[in-house]
DNA sequence: GATCTTACTGGACAGTTGTATTGTAAAGGC
DNA sequence: GCCTTTACAATACAACTGTCCAGTAAGATC
């Protein structure tokens, strides 16, 4: 193998994100170091010198992923609150499709089990954290109607929602007699589910 | 090792329920055939006696776990239609029960990439089947209100959030600040959101 | 009782794994 | 120029993997 280029920040990069790649594709414990190494073209000894044991290694990505989600500001646009209808579907949008990718990745490390408590960071924006807009209109106008839906608990179900089609999109559109291939083209119809379902948790007539 | 007694179809059953007691703690590619012999009380050399190649033996456990989902009863309750609120939400309620460990054993062979066209079976009843009464209410009364969702979107979502709950539940609860402990006592508050959405879908009044 | 089938065990094998270790040469301080 | 540091490659090794295969004995058939 051919030495490359001196320059240990650019290699360290290089081989999370030839990780990265891997895990988003196989099984967590799929993928080995040698895996890593060949796919960024690199020394599988280099791997271990950078980054010691591979349970480091993959706190290393995990950790770098969660703050590449955590700070990207598409991730978490501006509130949007129900009163400005058009601007809620737009956020909403930018953030699934931002969501996208980080559920893949959340739903790999998770159930590989792979540091599941450095995922569970409350701190971390989703899609659903706009309807914090939504649940301020909600108090100030008196607070929720009888039998509204706790909006928490509606958050949860809509980021729920988001990262289920992030994962399983394909089995969940054939499971309701859908055409796979047609999710892409319908994510504005899963928006738009999602703020009437904000709608209804705050309490917003139809 | 001492030998078991020679009863085929009991070993295999066992050897079977040792592997589906591994593959829901475990990376599907970190569970080995030795582990899962262990597991069942049993020789490595026996298990690809009884199936073959690892890969069968996985490919038989999914096609058996996704058999055994769509044969069971409890899995599909009888049509629920809107007019019957609280039959629904009871249906519903035992559906979503029922789904929880067979999403998160989906979840699991569709990350770990095995065999993803046999859990792909539009066949396969799930909770949001549930919607098929609501749709034919829907259908009978004149059709879809103006701007009203599509019945069938609205049932992959539902899928999808109680997929996504029974797979990710402690992750879902923090990210929106609730406490993940809370999530089995609040799983009526689930199906209640659930509820709603659809009659939100059906066009019926709130 | 002899023979055949087959449910099982256990050893052997080559390939892959993570990690430890040795070796090399580039860069920088002096 | 020398010397220390360190970014890299390459080898070594024990543990584990899936698969193959030889052996054993239980039970059925005749």
């Amino acid at each position: 193998m051919t030495p490359r280029a001196r320059d240990a920040e650019r290699t360290k990069k290089a081989i999370v994100e030839a990780a990265r790649r891997l895990f988003a594709e196989q099984d967590f414990s799929a993928v080995s170091i040698r895996d890593i190494a060949a796919a960024a073209g690199v020394s599988h000894g280099l791997v271990q010198h950078h980054f010691g044991t591979r349970e480091q290694l993959v706190t290393e990505i995990v950790r770098q992923e969660v703050a590449a989600f955590a700070a990207d500001p598409a991730a978490l646009p501006a509130d949007a609150s129900l009163a400005e209808l058009d601007r809620l579907r737009t956020a909403l949008r930018a953030g699934m499709t931002r969501f996208h990718d980080y559920a893949r990745f959340i739903a790999r490390a998770e159930l590989g089990g792979a540091e599941p408590e450095k995922l569970l960071d409350p701190a971390v924006p989703t899609p659903a954290m706009l309807l914090a807009g939504a649940i301020r209109d909600l108090q100030t106008s008196g607070g929720p109607g009888p039998g509204t839906p706790d909006p928490a608990m509606v958050a949860a179900y809509v980021n729920a929602s988001f990262f289920a089609f992030a994962t399983l999109a394909p089995w969940l559109m054939t499971s309701v007699g859908l055409e796979p291939r047609d999710y892409e083209a319908r994510l504005d119809e899963i928006v738009d589910i999602s703020v009437r379902l904000m709608a209804l948790a705050a309490g917003a007539e139809r």
